[in-house]
RNA sequence: GCCGCCGCAGCUCAAUGGCAGAGCAGCCGCCUUGUAAGCGGGAGGUCCGGGUUCGACUCCCGGCGGCGGCUCCA
C-alpha cells in the first residue's frame, strides 16, 4: 500500500505503508538523510524511526532548526545521564532538558561531583557516543512503567509518572543499558553526538521549589561538529568582554566594595552617563505630561502597614528606629507619590495626574542572586504614579507602553514583553485581579504586541506588564514593568471630586520605563560593549598632541570644545602617538582628535573614530558642529 | 538563603608546608615621537579571625566577599 507524504515545499512523494522517516529523508537528498534529526509528522515531533502509515505532512529538523537543536540536546542530556550512572551507581535521575543553548540534567547522588569528575563524566560520554547506540523508543503502560522505575530505585520518576495526566501516553527510551522516561523525540543514536562539553555544575532544587531537595546539576552544549562547539565557546569568550562588571571597572563607572555588598559607587564617569539619560528622561517626560516628584527615603511604619508592605514586603525591608517610633527604609516609591497626591483634593477635570520620581528605593536582596549593576540591594527607579478616572486607564496604559517603545527604540534595543498575574501573596480579591489583569490584556491585545504570560508573578497588589532586555550572554532582565492597581487607592481611601459632586476612586498605575537606572546602565554598558554613543559617552573627545610641541595648541582645542559643552580631555603626557591612541580606544572614547604641527599651522584637526578608524584632517569648526550634530540627535 | 567553585599588587595571573614572583597600569628619568604597546629605574601584595606546625599564601575550622547556578525580583 501507499502513502502520500507532503513535504514542507508542498511537493508530494509516494512512499510504501511502513517506511520509516529515516528512509524517507535519505530518499529526499543524502545530506538531508545524514543531518535530519528528527520530524514531525501531521505536525507532531517524532523520530525518524517512526513509520509512515498513512497519507502525512512532513517536516524534517536538523540542527538548523530550533527543533532540531532541542532534540540533539535533549539526546545528549540523556547520554550525561548514562554516563553518570555508569561512573557513579546509585545516583538517581531527576530532569533533564535541552535548553537555550545547550542541556543540564539534574541528579540526586551520593557521591558529591567536582570539576575534576566532569572531566571523567564527558569522556565517558565521548565513549558512548563512539559507541553509537541507538535510541529506541518504548512504549509503556502506566503500571509497566512505574514497577519498572520502582524496581529501578529511581524514586523521582516515579513521581513525575504519578503526576502525568490520566490519559498520559508513557514511553520510555533506551540506548544501550541506559532507560530513561522520556516523551522524545530523540536522534537516532549516540553517534550523531559529535562533539559535546560539559560547561558547569550546580546546585537546583528538585521542581524548583526551595522546600525541595537541593540536586546536583551538570550543564553542558553539544553540536555536530567540533568546529561549531569551538565557535560557540569563542563567542561566549567574547560576550564575557562585553560583561559591564568588567567594562564598570575599565572604564572607571562604577565598582561594588565589600563594605557594601549590593550597594554600587558611581564614580565620575559613570555619573556622566547617568546624568545624561536622566536629563533625556525628563526631556521625554516632561513632554508627555509628567510632573516630577521627591519623596523621602525613611517614612514611617504605619504608612507601610496601611499600603500592604509590612505584610507582604517585609522581608525585602530595612527598618530603623527615630525617637522611639518604628520607621522603614522605602522598598518602593508608591506610598510617598500617593502622600503627594492625598495632600490636596483632585477633580475630575486634573485627571490623569502623572506623578514622576527617580526614587532611591532599597530591597534586601538575598546575597546569591545580588549581580553587578543588574542585581542590587539599592537602586533608583525611574518611577511614575498616575492616578486616573477608570475610563482613562486604556489609553494611559497604552501611551505607557509607546513611551517604553519609544525610550527602547533610542537605544536599539530589543525585548520581551510579559504579563505577570497574581502571586501567592497577594492583597485584594480575585475579581479584582481579574479586572486589571483583563485590561493589561487588552491593551496588549489592542497594540497587537506579543507576550508571554508569567502566572503568579505579578506585585502583590496589582498584576503588571513587564519589559525584559538581554545581557551579553543572552540572560535576560526586567526593565520596564507597567502596573495596574486597584487597591492602593483603596488602602488609602484616595479620591476625586466628580462631575457629580461627589468623591469617587481613581485608578492607579505604577510604571518604570528604564525600570532601575542602575540595571539599565548595565544592559547599556554590555549592548554597546563600553563604546556608548556619543552623546552617553562619559568622555567624547580626547585630544592628543603628537609631540610637547603642541601642547598649546591642542589645549586651544579643547578648550573650544568644552566651550561647546563637549565632553574633552587632553592627553598631555610625554608619550608616543600610538600609545596614546592604543589607550583612548581601549576606553573607546569616540573621537580622538591628533593634533600635530600640521594640524597646529593650519587650525584643523585630524580626527579618528573608535571604530571608523583615521577620518583624515578637517577644520576644527566643521568638527564641532558635526559632532554636536552627533550629540543633539543623540544618533547610536 | 541554598549548591558548587574561588579569594595573592590598582588590573590579569604565577608560587602545593621552607626568603612571595611576572606582565600591564601608576611614580621617576631618558627618548620629542604622525594613527593600537619606545627604553631604563624604583615603589607596591597573601580578605578577616582562630587552629595545626619549628615554619602556613599553601592544611583545618569559622566569618566576610566574589563567580556560576537554584529560588526570588527592577
Amino acid at each position: 500500500m501507499v502513502v502520500k507524504v507532503t513535504l514542507k515545499d508542498g511537493s508530494i512523494r509516494e512512499y510504501q505503508k511502513g517506511t520509516t522517516l529515516a528512509r524517507v529523508a535519505a530518499d529526499i537528498s543524502g545530506r538531508l538523510g545524514r543531518e535530519a534529526l528528527a520530524a514531525s509528522l501531521d505536525g507532531r515531533l517524532v523520530d525518524l524511526a517512526t513509520p509512515l502509515e498513512r497519507d502525512a505532512g512532513v517536516v524534517f529538523y536538523t540542527f538548523d532548526d530550533e527543533e532540531g537543536r532541542q532534540v540533539f540536546r535533549h539526546s545528549t542530556s540523556h547520554v550525561l545521564a548514562q554516563a553518570v550512572q555508569r561512573l557513579f551507581p546509585g545516583t538517581r535521575l531527576a530532569i533533564g532538558p535541552a535548553i537555550a543553548d545547550g542541556f543540564y540534567y539534574d541528579f540526586d547522588s551520593p557521591v558529591r561531583f567536582t570539576p575534576e569528575m566532569l572531566e571523567k563524566i564527558q569522556a565517558e560520554m565521548e565513549s558512548i557516543v563512539e559507541e553509537d547506540l541507538s535510541f529506541e523508543r518504548l512504549d509503556m503502560s502506566r503500571q509497566e512503567a512505574l514497577e519498572f522505575f520502582r524496581r529501578a530505585g529511581e524514586d523521582y520518576k516515579v513521581e513525575l509518572i504519578n503526576d502525568l495526566p490520566e490519559n498520559a501516553a508513557i514511553s520510555c527510551y533506551r540506548q544501550g543499558e541506559f532507560t530513561d522516561l522520556c516523551a522524545g523525540p530523540h536522534v537516532p543514536s549516540t553517534g550523531r553526538l559529535k562533539s559535546l562539553k560539559l560547561t558547569g555544575l550546580a546546585g537546583a532544587y528538585w521542581r524548583g521549589s526551595e522546600k525541595n531537595k537541593m540536586l546536583q546539576r551538570i550543564y553542558g552544549t553539544s553540536f555536530p561538529r567540533k568546529s561549531m562547539l569551538d565557535d560557540y565557546l569563542f563567542r561566549i569568550e567574547e560576550a564575557k568582554k562585553r560583561d559591564h562588571r568588567r567594562l564598570g571597572t575599565e572604564l572607571d563607572l562604577f565598582s561594588i566594595q565589600e563594605e557594601g555588598p549590593g550597594f554600587p559607587f558611581f564614580h565620575p564617569k559613570g555619573m556622566v552617563l547617568r546624568n545624561e539619560l536622566e536629563r533625556f528622561w525628563r526631556e521625554v517626560h516632561r513632554k508627555r505630561g509628567y510632573q516630577e516628584v521627591r519623596t523621602p527615603i525613611i517614612l514611617n511604619r504605619s504608612l507601610w502597614e496601611r499600603s500592604g508592605h509590612w505584610d507582604h514586603y517585609r522581608e525585602n525591608m530595612y527598618f530603623t528606629r527615630i525617637d522611639d517610633s518604628d520607621y522603614a527604609v522605602k522598598p518602593m516609591n508608591c506610598p510617598g507619590s500617593i502622600l503627594i497626591y492625598k495632600s490636596r483634593l483632585h477633580s475630575y477635570r486634573d485627571l490623569p495626574v502623572r506623578l514622576a520620581e527617580l526614587g532611591l528605593v532599597h530591597r534586601h536582596e538575598l546575597s546569591g542572586v545580588l549581580h553587578g549593576l543588574m542585581r542590587v540591594r539599592c537602586f533608583t527607579q525611574d518611577d511614575a504614579h498616575i492616578f486616573m478616572l477608570p475610563d482613562q486607564v486604556k489609553d494611559e496604559i497604552t501611551g505607557v507602553i509607546d513611551l517604553v517603545d519609544y525610550f527602547y527604540s533610542v537605544f536599539g534595543f530589543k525585548y520581551r514583553v510579559e504579563l505577570s498575574t497574581k502571586p501567592e501573596k497577594a492583597m485584594g480579591t480575585e475579581e479584582i485581579w481579574e479586572l486589571a489583569t483583563g485590561a493589561l490584556e487588552d491593551a496588549l491585545k489592542s497594540k497587537e504586541t506579543d507576550y508571554k504570560v508569567n502566572e503568579g508573578d505579578g506585585a502583590f497588589y496589582g498584576p503588571k506588564i513587564d519589559f525584559h532586555l538581554e545581557d551579553c550572554l543572552g540572560r535576560t532582565w526586567q526593565c520596564g514593568t507597567i502596573q495596574l492597581d486597584f487597591l492602593m487607592p483603596e488602602k488609602f481611601d484616595l479620591s476625586y471630586i466628580g462631575e457629580d459632586g461627589q468623591k469617587h476612586r481613581p485608578v492607579m498605575i505604577h510604571r518604570v520605563v528604564f525600570g532601575s537606572m542602575e540595571r539599565f546602565i548595565g544592559i547599556l554598558t554590555e549592548h554597546f560593549g563600553g563604546a556608548f554613543p556619543v552623546w552617553l559617552a562619559p568622555v567624547q573627545v580626547r585630544v592628543l598632541p603628537i609631540t610637547d610641541r603642541q601642547l598649546d595648541y591642542g589645549r586651544e582645542v579643547t578648550a573650544r570644545l568644552e566651550r561647546e559643552e563637549i565632553r574633552a580631555e587632553l592627553d598631555d603626557r610625554n608619550e608616543k602617538i600610538n600609545y596614546k591612541i592604543r589607550e583612548a580606544q581601549g576606553l573607546k572614547i569616540p573621537y580622538m582628535l591628533v593634533v600635530g604641527n600640521r594640524e597646529a599651522e593650519n587650525g584643523t584637526v585630524a580626527v579618528r573614530h573608535r571604530s571608523a578608524g583615521d577620518l583624515g584632517p578637517a577644520g576644527l569648526e566643521e568638527f564641532v558642529s558635526r559632532i554636536r550634530e552627533e550629540i543633539r540627535t543623540r544618533s547610536v
